[in-house]
DNA sequence: ACCTGAACACCGTTCAAGT
DNA sequence: ACCTGAACACCGTTCAAGT
């Protein structure tokens, strides 16, 4: 890359972390580039959709998401793993608000930038979910697809103003109906 | 209202829904006014912002289910009555896909057209849900306002065509956690 | 190679002009 | 009274022209 484009591409990257943290991930991509003193064209070619944008922003922490659900997997006390995996994976959906729409498109659009980075977060988070099945920590009606679910479903909580201050106290209830037995009437 | 008003009126209210119901809440009113034969001022009048138009297309549907609320709070099962109300509530959240996001912001905004129907809503709902919580059959821990988080929560999962499946199971899940006693932990 | 910025097709809002 | 439609300030995308 040339030393040019190096810089703008930083550039991008640092001022779109401050504006979307303020505004969300909705954001005008368009002020972005203003604010970082470039045109139209080059934002789009370093980063061509919205999504390849916060992909570059979230990068490492999914990374490190991932990595904990890797490492909770082959350890001893993989239900009490699953559950604080759980909290910080509410936590992580909360990066910039309304980022928790834009993982969940991702998810189910093979063609988003976002898109493996949301699979590898997925089946870590099975694997993990599989190990505090086997130790019958949690119920087993679930797959990692459920747990994505409820950990954007919390996330959606927290980004309205309106519930945001229970989204502990929900997050607390969902939580503990994990390990809760399938309690099947009829 | 003047007759021509009046056809203009019902006009954007029908194409409105079925242009809403296809492509979701946050569909273009532009788009909509151009189908109706309409010009943009005319649109503009008659719904001065997005929510007045919605809260028309939802006006009746929100009555059902808030009187609903009312007349299971005056029932024998109350118990059994919040938790058949709260499934309603799930899927009048999902009357138009995008609904929930707008029914959230207007329970946090006085100003918006939709925030009489949904404070009337809530308080219903909380009515119900002191009753079950009177009789035992739902946990103490919760409020009107914990009610309609869940219940937007779900009706995110059922808007996000990777987790729409389960949007039965988790209901279910969520559902049937309500009804568990608060189990502190330390 | 990479960047710029104007052109394009959209959006919601406003308002002068018409009937 | 009510309607029209152009004007305005935005948006994301594309692309010819520059270095």
């Amino acid at each position: 890359m040339r030393a040019d484009a190096k810089r703008n591409y930083d550039r991008l990257l640092a001022v779109a972390d401050e504006v979307i943290a303020k505004q969300g991930a909705d954001a005008s991509l368009r002020e972005i580039a203003r604010q970082a003193d470039v045109g139209m064209g080059t934002m789009h070619r370093h980063f061509a959709t919205r999504e390849a944008l916060l992909e570059a922003l979230l990068r490492s922490r999914l990374a490190v998401l991932t990595q904990a659900a890797i490492t909770l997997a082959a350890g001893d006390h993989p239900g009490d793993g699953l559950i604080s995996w759980f909290r910080d994976g509410v936590t992580f959906v909360q990066s910039y608000s309304g980022v928790v729409d834009l993982l969940a498109d991702a998810l189910a659009d093979p063609n988003s930038a976002l898109h493996a980075s949301c699979t590898g977060l997925r089946s870590a988070g099975a694997r993990l979910l599989a190990r505090a099945q086997e130790v019958g920590a949690v119920r087993g009606d679930l797959d990692g697809t459920d747990l994505f679910a409820l950990m954007g479903a919390l996330g959606w909580i927290n980004d309205q103003p309106s519930f945001s201050p229970r989204g502990d106290r929900l997050t607390n209830l969902i939580a503990s109906a994990l390990g809760s037995p399938a309690t099947k009437r009829s």
